[in-house]
DNA sequence: TGCATACATCAAATATTTCTGATATGATAA
DNA sequence: TTATCATATCAGAAATATTTGATGTATGCA
């Protein structure tokens, strides 16, 4: 099911960890920056400003956030939006919670 | 203080994970394998028997596990015994809900 | 249709992590 | 002391992860 190893790894990449914290700080918003209407979810390119990072690099970490489960995606026409995905976040803490017996 | 990209980079390794759920499970028992007296937490050699590691690689990964405050090291005569760092496992899991917003 | 934009993917380079065997350190016991 | 045992550390090898630039794919627009 949910292995917590992968998703610490997920986590564990100091860049991935700041998408992550964006993703939730900004997800849902009034007025995307790309699309011309309201959406929620915050698109590839405006990962690549915030942080000054190159575009295969944002899509290599993307795609290692979304395979762990704690990322999903919404394309929007040219756009992909990212999403954080809460659930995912809830069961690795559970997780941690039982097997540490916390 | 609490570093979370530190320790979710400890719990990413399938090693290092199996080790904190065996110390979790054994760090106290009424005698140890080790000592011919009764302690708490988990030896080295132990550790190596149960996962059939050599002594250089249990020591790198419990240096880890160490340095991130997972485990707390106990010296007993030539030994030295381990203990999972409660703590720091909850201050985890708390900064993850704060950060994260769960 | 042709062009521009956004993102994905690839291969190569680089960086980092993990593993191993050798050796060092420190404690115990004869 | 000397021998032995448990663990630490080191240097090199091997394995993995990350970054980059080039190229591919799909969409939207003129």
């Amino acid at each position: 099911m949910l292995d917590p190893v992968k998703i610490s790894k997920a986590l564990s990449e100091p860049a991935r960890y700041k998408i992550m914290l964006m993703l939730v700080n900004q997800y849902y918003r009034e007025v995307s920056q790309c699309c011309s209407f309201t959406t929620e979810g915050v698109c590839n390119c405006e990962i690549m400003a915030e942080f000054g990072m190159i575009q295969s690099r944002v899509s290599y970490h993307m795609k290692e956030l979304t395979e762990a489960g704690l990322v999903t995606e919404k394309p929007c026409g040219k756009w992909k939006y990212y999403i954080p995905n809460a659930e995912t976040l809830k069961n690795y803490i559970n997780q941690l919670g039982v097997d540490f017996k916390l």
